[in-house]
Order: structure tokens, then C-alpha cells, then sequence
DNA sequence: TAGATTGTTAATCGATTAACAATC
DNA sequence: TAGATTGTTAATCGATTAACAATC
């Protein structure tokens, strides 16, 4: 067990924006920026980018500030993007073939290993190179072929046993996309992508804003 | 301008999940639910549940707890999903659309009126009865067909570009899937879908996870 | 060296939880 | 009425911001 102090959930939230604030810095050629120039840009604190840069180790310099390609690097290996990840789509629809695409153009870093469905009409169709499986055969593919990650891209009612078999099946961590909280057990990671909630608040804000005009 | 004292995000982001789990239980005939019963379900302390809210008002009933039906209403119309909302879509590759797709599958409230590209090779082709527009005529068509909401599902590249023609064209909110931050007028509601952005969060926890076995 | 800027501790702010009087 | 459970105030906890000594 690697004695890493527990990082607040916040501070990990923000972490995948400063990398990606600092790549933009190192496409322009940048090659250094101090917390207070950063502050500008990304529009939080001075104060709390150094917090949190602080949380993983001393990555700047009195007088200089943080150099743009080194912690850009940094930030890649404490999320741990720096290597390879086996990824198996269970739902094959629509939302599930874009995030197929989504993934297999991210550039390096995701290799969509297969995807599955139960409908009959999907199975054996050809998805940017991949053909669709039957969500029956799941399980003897990763038993074969382990993955990292699962993504769940199932109606909700079919979620919760997707979400069964590919930790039966091994894989350490599920992006789901299903309006449904699923239980998994706590070796397993759990990112959700509620798109519904996400419009849902989009919708109050919309007419908040009205109101107050 | 109404007086609505303002409420924590926080608390937003928290009622779209009490209304889909009062959903479910009103599909199971329950129709009554108690803070702490309702917390042992959603996960969130009961004192959390009644104070989120007591934001909007007094739903419950000493010594009874709350109608699920009248809750699940109010929630819906606190939120303003009780009417109906044009929807446009910019960026009409694999995910939007998926989105557009999404959208119009949602049941009630949800109208994709347009969809837009700038590919010469998109334009023209049909998107579940829609077909696909230049991204040129974008200006024209909101000045006559006016739209609540404006989708955004362009490249990072073109997703500033398409937020200020949207903003121009008078949307109210706008909901992001690009990896950008972008800049709308405080009148305008913005949420973000950082897809890339909640991958590289997973991933952490996937490597917390494998760390500290 | 002097100036700039970090790393880090202390102060503040906001959100969550606990407690309990009000009341159905 | 008695019991249950809310609405709401007070206490706690955690996260953000401010301040400044350390140091490049």
C-alpha cells in the first residue's frame, strides 16, 4: 500500500483542467508561468493552485514559478495517463459507438478492445473497425482478454448487470453513462456521466438567469 | 426580477438525482417518504435532504414526511423542466449525433429544431429525420427560429466560434461537450460535459485503487 | 544581492451535520 | 393525545483564501 496522504475529491477534479490549461501553454511555447499569471488564466486562486499543486510534491520554484512541459508531465503521471488502457464498451447504440469514435481518436492512451449489446439488430455490425458482440459473450471475452475499464452506454434498466459482469470480469473501473447510480465494490473505481442531471441543472440556471432580467 | 434568495450550487447539482429517485418511487407506488428513509436510498443525511429543500420551501408535513408525487412536481418545476425547450445542435459528427438522438428519445420537453456542421461532407445527410445544416447558416436560422439552448458538440477548436454565433442568436444556455472553457455573457447558462475531463479523473481513482492494494 | 515567487501555516468562508422546538 | 417527522438554528467540518517566512 503506497502511503499517498488521501487528496480531497475537488482537488482531483481540477487536476485534468490545469493539464489541460498547460498544454495549451506548451502548444504556444511557453515554457514557464508562475501562479499568479496561471491564476488569470484559469481563473482560480493563486493560493489554491499552489494548494493543490502542493498535495503531490514541491513542483515549482521560489522566484520562477512552475515550468510548463515538466508539470504538464507531472500532472500526466499522478493521473496516471501515461500509460495504456484496454477499454470494453457494454451498449452499443448510438451514445455508445460516439464514445468508441470519442476514444479510438483520442490519440494515445485507450485502445477499445470490443463492444457488446443484447439487441440482435446491433450484433455483428461494424463500428470504426470494431464488430459488436453479443453482451452474452462478455464474460468468456474478458476472461480471455482483461480490460481496464468498462463504459456502460446501456438504457438504465440494463446498467446495473452490465455493470455486474465487467467487474466480475475484472476491470478496475466503470464510466457510466446510464441515469443510474450502480453499486460496485469499493476496488472498483465509479465515474458517472449523468447527461440528464448535467441538462437538468443546465435548464435551472437558464431560468434563473431569465428571472432575473 | 425575482426576489429567490440565491442557492449553492451544490444544492443544484443535487436535484435532478432527488427527482430521478423520486421518479422511480412513484413508478413503484410509494407514495409517501420520510427524510430518513430517503436518505438511506440516495445516500445523502436526511438533515442534508431537508435542508436542501427548505431552499425552495416547506414540501414536507410534520410526523408524515413528504408526498413523493407533489415532491417529484415541484422538484420539476423548480428545476423548469415543466416546459418545453428548442434545442439546437452544433457539431453533428458521432456524438452530436448521439446527442440529437438522446434528446429526442427523452420523452417530453426536448424539441431538436436544427442541427449544424461545417464538414461540406455532413451537410445534407439525415440525422433521425433531420438533416444536417451548413454551420454558415446558423445566423439566419436563429433570427427566424429562435431556440432556448444551444448544443455544442464542435472540435475545441471551433467551439468558441460556435458559442458566440449561438449567444449572437440568442440562446439562453448552453450545454458544452468540447474540452474548452468558454466565455458567454452572464445572462447566458452554461454547462460543461468534459468528457475528456471526467476520464482523467477515473483514471486517478483507478490507480488509488490499484495503489493501495 | 534584490526581487520574485513558492511552500506552508493560519484565518476565513461556506457547506454539511447535529440538535431540537414546532407541529401535523 | 402521543408519536413521528419536519423546518430551522447552532455546531462542526472541510475547503478556500490570505499571509508570510523560506529560498531560488
Amino acid at each position: 500500500m503506497k502511503n499517498r496522504a488521501r487528496v480531497s475529491n475537488a482537488v482531483i477534479k481540477r487536476l485534468p483542467k490545469y493539464r489541460r490549461y498547460l498544454e495549451d501553454l506548451k502548444e504556444k511555447g511557453v515554457d514557464r508561468i508562475s501562479s499568479g499569471e496561471f491564476s488569470k488564466l484559469i481563473g482560480y486562486t493563486a493560493s489554491q493552485i499552489r494548494q493543490d499543486l502542493n498535495n503531490f510534491g514541491g513542483f515549482g520554484q521560489q522566484g520562477y514559478g512552475y515550468n510548463v512541459e515538466s508539470l504538464h508531465r507531472q500532472i500526466g503521471i499522478i493521473l496516471g495517463i501515461d500509460r495504456d488502457y484496454g477499454i470494453v464498451i457494454v451498449g452499443s447504440g448510438n451514445l455508445g459507438q460516439a464514445i468508441a469514435n470519442y476514444m479510438r481518436n483520442y490519440g494515445a492512451g485507450f485502445s477499445v478492445l470490443a463492444m457488446f449489446d443484447v439487441k440482435p439488430e446491433l450484433v455483428g455490425r461494424r463500428v470504426s473497425g470494431l464488430v459488436i458482440s453479443d453482451f452474452g459473450e462478455l464474460g468468456a471475452y474478458l476472461a480471455k482478454n482483461p480490460a481496464d475499464i468498462g463504459v456502460i452506454t446501456t438504457g438504465t434498466e440494463s446498467a446495473q448487470s452490465a455493470a455486474d459482469e465487467l467487474v466480475a470480469g475484472g476491470v478496475n473501473g466503470l464510466w457510466n453513462f446510464a441515469p443510474a447510480d450502480l453499486l460496485v465494490p469499493g476496488r472498483v473505481a465509479l465515474e458517472n456521466v449523468h447527461l440528464s442531471d448535467s441538462l437538468h441543472s443546465l435548464i435551472y440556471y437558464i431560468n434563473r438567469s431569465l428571472d432575473s432580467k
